[in-house]
DNA sequence: GTGGTCTAGACCACT
DNA sequence: GTGGTCTAGACCACG
């Protein structure tokens, strides 16, 4: 497990994005345990406590479920993983018109464009 | 002019995209002045400051001229100006795909969702 | 301005509950400006996000206000301020009894010791 | 033998504190044989170790005696309990004072506010 | 100058 | 060993 941390966004979000990212490819399955923030903390060699906010946000996402003591494990609901999908796909999306449409980019041009950059 | 601010970007940016904008659109011409830095700060109810902060990327991203005593104009250089568009739609693009590739949207289900959204 | 931290809370608490004091007690009017974040920091030689975290607090409660880039300032509603004192006095007095209920003390002797204590 | 847990003070302190109460009460009388670390922790839903940390805590504070293999048992001395429960109160007592005195209560509202909590 | 956020170190309670 | 909280340093946006 690793993550090539961009300088963009925070760390803590980037952490809480591969998450939700193998949760939806299926490589981490519900009722899956964690890693213990300590673990991940030197795995990805960044502060316990960043580690830590990014399980604190998967935990009030209620994509995680945390009691003290022991391991962390993912949500066993399997509804509540799609919807995330489904409204993060939604968000990501209407960021990208709300700052496409004012450069004018019309619909034919858009396609081409996407089509490209889908197939890398 | 106005311009709804989002809490999400930082004001300054915002401002700066307003006038790449503008000018795509040709709504500002090549050459045409802008505002004053106390006007347009007025006009747009933020501080003198982050319209300055705003310029001088503006200037920075060679989009405007400034020179001592005289109003801000638009750089004359048309072929500048389709540069920075290409580069912004590119931008966008690749942020886009970055983020929405581990969703694993297929292709005609994201063609899809591009056809609804951009006709809103 | 002057805070003496015992180890037993946290200092943003003692800080938050310093400054509902100096309210209840007339040295702070509403609508008065509280120095900022960096200055009280200085003053009471602790970081200045232990100061943030007081005023985050004191914000959450509704009992100071903030507006970006300038000082916060004490909440102008005088029955917001009482309502925190009533509410306060309720909390401790509440602790008290369910701690010293056990401890199997009758009235009488509560009274007497009580009448000692509030004279010092 | 239960306890309703709070979550503002830690478990093993609320267990010592339990067994305090029970003694003062007259509950558990000097001499008497304690539950073993095991079934106590059964009864309370909590881990062995939390109970073994009170029961040190109660054997520091010389309220019970543990001897190797035998069931520990509550200390004898008569004088030693009161002695706690009078210094519980007197802590009680001050705390609270130092808490409830900056709030500006007088004299005659805390003895009204005390008359009516003391009986429900 | 102001307020806000991210990252990190130290320490505590619990299993 | 586990998760949780408090304190603090560095950096950013805004007036």
């Amino acid at each position: 497990m690793d993550i090539n941390f961009n300088t963009r966004n925070p760390r803590y979000i980037q952490i809480v994005r591969y998450f939700i990212n193998e949760i939806i490819n299926g490589n981490l399955a519900p009722g899956e345990g964690l890693p213990s923030r300590r673990k991940l903390a030197l795995m990805l060699g960044v502060n316990v406590n960043t580690v830590q906010r990014a399980y604190s946000e998967l935990e009030r996402q209620k994509i995680i479920v945390t009691e003290f003591g022991k391991p962390s494990y993912i949500q066993s609901d399997k509804s509540r993983i799609n919807e995330i999908r489904i409204s993060l796909i939604n968000d990501l999306l209407d960021t990208f018109f709300d700052e496409i449409r004012p450069l004018n980019v019309d619909y034919e041009e858009l396609n081409t464009l996407i089509k490209e950059k889908y197939h890398n």
